[in-house]
DNA sequence: TATTATACATAGCTCTGCTATGCATCTGTT
DNA sequence: AACAGATGCATAGCAGAGCTATGTATAATA
């Protein structure tokens, strides 16, 4: 590939980000004495968002394979944070909602991992802060734009 | 704490930022094929912004336990990313320094990066990178300094 | 010199996520 | 209607990453 590239730089900022998010996950899972994965909170905050889905669709967004979405989703239900609804359309598939407890295990998470974070952000001025929040925002979109994809009209 | 909390929105910006960096790595693993561990590209991360180390340090710094990055620089110096440089001032360390094959895998692993996640941010004017560019610049700086004193106190 | 602390190595476990495959159900063609 | 292939989820089994507990050699200290 020749380096026709506008903006070589763009590449170096996307390894960046991506050497920094690693570390603050890092951080993030060591602070909070995590035991949970990251796979199974993007679920759940896969369905906070988008609302109840098939299993396998939830896979792609939560960006596993489905068999692990299966392991995901069934340890899920044991501890009764997500609902399996039988899907009225196709007896092959389930629609997976949010349970109550679901829902305040993923707000619980939030809180714990803001807790521990936030004190290293504790220099950080309103407008520091605001262009992080600025950059999530456009980082969302960007991830999200692909998901669309994904995502068929329900 | 008596952190009175004035933002609470700062732990709901912290926690997105974690779900939406997850997804992006997701993200980055699936486009890239990668196989090498993130640890293993923290590691050598850490060397090519600080130097040569020891390895209990670099434990640290990369955000694993000792053992575990015992297992990494084994690997590493497998395959010749790293050299071990036995420490004149103490017998039982060693010097962990990147090694010129590091440096080359350490960049190409850059390339692939910022050429599979590019497309994705392709929509974005200059203002909005400069957005998320100075975003990581904060992150770094919240996490690099901070870290290591949180790290030392525990 | 004896004791304790430190730096790295080893052993062994758990958990996560993967591929390959199986089973049931749906869809389309004849 | 019946069959063939596609599709949705489950199961089996594997590989890798990272952890705790522990071992071994060296340093530091009393």
């Amino acid at each position: 590939m020749t380096n026709e590239n506008p903006t070589p730089e763009l590449q170096t900022l996307l390894s960046d980000l991506v050497s920094v998010t690693h570390r603050l996950t890092r951080i993030a899972a060591q602070a909070t004495g995590e035991q949970t994965s990251p796979a199974t909170w993007r679920t759940l905050s896969v369905l906070s968002s988008f609302g109840p889905m098939r299993l396998g669709e939830l896979a792609k967004q939560s960006r596993v394979s489905q068999p692990t979405m299966t392991k995901i989703v069934a340890n899920l239900n044991e501890v009764e944070w997500i609902r399996r609804i039988a899907d009225v359309d196709d007896a092959r598939a389930w629609q997976i909602a949010l349970a109550p407890k679901g829902i305040r295990a993923l707000s619980d998470w939030r809180d714990k991992l803001g807790a521990a974070l936030a004190p290293l952000f504790d220099d950080l001025d309103r407008e520091e802060i605001e262009v992080i929040s600025r950059a999530v925002d456009l980082l969302h979109e960007c991830t999200d734009v692909r998901a669309a994809d994904v995502v068929k009209a329900a």
